[in-house]
RNA sequence: CGGGGCGUAGCUCAGCUUGGUAGAGCGCUAGCUUUGGGAGCUAGAUGUCGCACGUUCGAAUCGUGUCGCCCCGACCA
């Protein structure tokens, strides 16, 4: 086997769809299950979960949220409140129409007792959690309401992609009531921040911050703000979405209190999430030809020690010096988190647990030996260097450097990112130029072309449904950083600033 | 729901045209040798050939039906 062969066939540039489907095969990470659109969720890919729950879900607790559980089956009856809402999620509901199961004449179960009231599998909570707001809000006294809950959801999806589409998912969803329109609009943007500070400092993602336009917008929304991410093919990924719901829902629900001039209003909320999705946005927007690579501060390790015994009389030492190591790596801190670091025991040549650990993204590798313990050094790579460019470390000198390595891994992936992007972002003012931005060479077999486009807009959604129609791209996000006003290279018409045109996932 | 393709070992697939009782590579298990860049040798285990019916002395192979999956569209976090 070559020197220099990547771990990952095909390459990201050969075939990109399927690079995809090998990183996670080659990760460890995820699986699909034997029900169409749903995925098994490995330990490696969990406890990256684990990390992104446990950092968001502080995030939302500094902004005074609170975590609470409402039900997986939602009333058909309660989807029907409000008329976008059932028009955008209709088609994706799975539909619950019986509560046991009787033996038919041939031994074989079928569904028995059918229920007066179908239940749908929520596809999201804003109407079963609606009703319970609308229970406990009597007066402005009791405003805001400031709810998250953690949990999966249904969308019975077509075409599914595992982390990026599938039929159940795993997300969160804050929903909040305000007693002003002011208020929830600034919870809104609030909770846009936090997405966004979080894709940046922890997934190491830049991501660009708008609104939607309103055909992109959630159904049932007033306004729709997200965040949007470049991943390597150059298509956006909508990592995350924070909505103002206006009365909508309140009126829906019959969110209503007693206001400070004793009358009745209607509610103001909110509704924001982020889900397993961010795990599919990460490995493409990071992965290289050899695998996964995970910012250090979600890894849900982020160091592996290889004991190298290259003689069974060393096992004993080797492995009383890994442990020796790691406990002392276990005491350094970094971002108020002690360091998570693993010990690979598996017996197994020590090249193979090399590759394993590039292959799953592990920010930093290390190789302990003879030779090592006799010098007192320590062998170390870095995911986000080359394999072979390993350095030797005295120890102490890499206990005192560990916490400004994980920092410089952490700064570099996100460097990366931001200057891909960056790269393939371009500014365009003429209907023929986006047109060929937007079309590939080679039409049976597309290469990966195209990216960002900054272009002006008329607002009219004739102009967005044709682009769509024409080169399936659609308007990512109006952004809130405002270009100068110029024209609408499509109508003609002025537009008041350039909106993010790109292809989607 | 439209258009295309595929169901054979855990995975990737050959065998099917011309019917004769099940194969390869990888993975897995054991032993020995190995281990600082993806180990080698030897020995093993693993299958209702998607399912049903039909043709035949005999079906993975031929026919009919059926189920499932994948890809491309429409829908979408």
């Amino acid at each position: 086997m070559s020197k220099d062969k990547p771990a990952i066939e095909p390459l990201r540039s050969e075939d990109f769809p399927e690079w995809y489907q090998q990183v996670l095969t080659a990760a460890d990470m995820a699986e699909n299950s034997e029900v169409r659109g749903c995925m098994v969720v490995k330990p490696w890919g969990y406890g990256l979960w684990e990390q992104i729950q446990r950092h968001l879900d502080t995030l939302f607790k500094e902004t005074g949220h609170e975590n609470a559980y409402f039900p997986l089956f939602i009333p058909l009856s309660y989807l029907q409140k409000e008329a976008d809402h059932v028009e955008g999620f209709a088609k994706e509901c799975a539909v619950v129409t019986h509560h046991r199961l009787e033996a038919d004449g041939d031994g074989k179960l079928v569904p028995g007792g059918p229920l007066t009231e179908p239940l749908i599998v929520r596809p999201t909570s804003e109407t079963i959690i609606g009703a319970a707001f609308s229970r406990w809000v009597e007066s402005y006294r009791d405003l805001p309401l400031l709810i998250n809950q953690w949990a999966n959801v249904v969308r019975w999806e077509l075409r599914p992609r595992l982390f990026l589409r599938t039929a159940e998912f795993l997300w969160q969803e804050g929903h909040t009531a305000h007693e002003t329109e002011a208020e929830a609009r600034a919870e809104t943007e609030q909770m846009l921040k936090v997405y966004q500070q979080f894709a940046s400092e922890y997934l190491a993602l830049p991501v660009l911050v708008g609104e939607k336009s309103e055909n992109e917008r959630f159904p049932g929304a007033v306004q729709t703000l997200c965040i949007e991410a470049m991943v390597q093919d150059r298509k956006a990924v909508q990592a995350g979405t924070s909505h103002f719901l206006g009365q909508n829902f309140a009126k829906a629900s019959g969110i209503q209190f007693l206001s400070r001039e004793n009358k009745q209003e209607h509610a103001y909320t909110t509704s924001w999430g982020v889900s397993t999705r961010l795990i599919g946005t990460l490995i493409m927007a990071h992965g290289d030809d050899n695998g996964v690579v995970i910012p250090p501060r979600v890894a849900p390790s982020q160091i592996v020690i290889i004991p190298v015994i290259p003689k069974e009389k060393f096992r004993e030492d080797v492995m009383n010096a890994c442990e020796s190591f790691a406990a002392e790596l276990k005491t350094v801190k970094w971002h108020d988190d002690r360091i998570r670091v693993k010990i690979d025991s598996r017996d197994q040549p020590g090249g193979a647990k090399n590759w394993h650990w590039i292959k799953k993204g592990i920010p930093i590798r290390i190789e302990i030996g003879p030779r090592d313990i006799e010098a007192g050094t320590v062998f170390v790579g870095r995911r986000d260097q080359s394999p072979k460019d390993k350095k030797s470390f005295a120890k102490d000198d890499f206990i005192s450097e560990v916490s400004s390595m994980l920092t410089d891994i952490q700064e570099i992936l996100y460097q990366r990112a931001f200057e891909f992007r960056e790269t393939h972002t371009r500014e365009i003012d003429s209907k023929e130029e986006f047109y060929k931005f937007f079309t590939s060479k080679n039409s049976s077999k597309p290469e990966i072309h195209g990216g960002f486009a900054l272009a002006h807009w008329d607002g009219s959604s004739e102009v967005e449904e044709q682009i769509k129609s024409d080169l399936k791209v659609t308007i990512r996000c109006i952004p809130f950083e405002r270009s100068e006003s110029g024209i609408c290279p499509f109508s003609g018409n002025p537009s008041r600033q350039r909106v993010v045109w790109a292809k989607s996932y």
